[in-house]
DNA sequence: GTCATTTTGAACCATTCAGTCCAGAATGCA
DNA sequence: TGCATTCTGGACTGAATGGTTCAAAATGAC
């Protein structure tokens, strides 16, 4: 054996994960991609085939710790306030320069949609998990499967929502307030 | 004078909106948009200067489509059902093909974010537009200034997750139930 | 019919795109 | 040190991109 990979793989995957958060598939180009990873052309299709490849373990990465993070707040909190925190986490508190970035499976839906139906579906998919999550925190929390289903679907819609809201540039107080009034609306439907 | 121009204007334009529409900015490429309007390459320049300043064109287009739909309906019906006809035109009854492809607005701030940021803001500016007549409509309904723009801000997150919503390739109902759930929340809410 | 005027199609252009290739550099092992 | 292995930078490719140019064709005015 000889020389191993020299640079981070899982790092460089991040890298560019973040670059297609943000810019999409289409506007990320191949030198982009490059120059954000800090690896060679040559290296870059040795570990990752070519880009679509790289972008579909991007966004199966982006799911998978987004509802990792939605799992283990279900783990730690009662089941509405693991709903709340997910959501407040993602787009709410913080500004954490990343909730300018909406939800990388939105993005995409609305992207690929009637352009990459293979991806586009793959993103839906993961919202559809994502969405069960949601169903099972709420029948944690007593609601009625039936019930349980039709706030789960309600909950995905504004989550869309807000992640559609979270990318536009207006002043904070228009994201915060309607989010504030829209969750007033849910805690009470859910009571 | 000589030659009038050969192609209906107009009619090339609708053709242009279709496509951006559905597939974006990006995605439509000059051969495409050739294709669909049906003109040659120079015709195309000398009318429409580039592709930038056709969807410009197509964008606004559309918005004051829109606008002006919502309007017509304030004027024809009492304030809240004018709204709730607005939603259902567009993306609930019919199943018209074109409510499968959302709403151009919303595309354009996601496909743009932090890709071209003119097109963006223009995007999001005519969705603050459409929001202001939310908001009419909820103060001629009776609602007090305050909690009319509090309601509109609140339309305006369900406006776009629905948009997102109705570009996702799923069964009927999943999209029907959380609407109507939705609306039921609302109505509730303005009542 | 003739002549400006203007639109048009098609050839052309430079640039950028994703993806390939290979010579050479860096390594581990003996 | 020398060899086999493997990774890497950079040159290269062919296709597609948006945009330009120009001669020919179609028109209205006379």
């Amino acid at each position: 054996m000889a020389r191993p990979i020299e640079f981070d793989r899982s790092q460089a995957v991040n890298k560019a994960l973040v670059l297609f958060w943000r810019k999409g598939y289409q506007a990320s180009s191949l030198a982009d991609l490059l120059g954000a990873m800090g690896i060679g052309r040559s290296s870059f299709y040795a570990a990752f085939t070519d880009k679509r490849s790289l972008f579909i373990e991007c966004l199966d990465l982006w799911a998978a710790r987004s509802l990792e993070l939605l799992q283990r707040d279900r783990a730690e909190l009662p089941p509405l306030d693991a709903l709340q925190s997910f959501f407040e986490r993602s787009f709410i508190g913080g500004r954490s320069a990343k909730a300018n970035w909406g939800c990388m499976l939105v993005n995409t839906v609305l992207e690929m949609a009637d352009v990459d139906d293979e991806l586009a579906a793959r993103a839906s998919d993961r919202l559809v998990e994502m969405q069960r999550i949601f169903q099972a925190c709420l029948q944690d929390a007593g609601a009625a499967p039936e019930r349980a289903e039709e706030l789960a679907a309600m909950l995905m819609l504004f989550n869309e929502g807000i992640r559609v809201s979270s990318r536009r540039r207006l002043p904070d107080a228009q994201h915060l307030q309607p989010i504030a009034a829209t969750f007033r609306l849910i805690r009470s439907a859910v009571a």
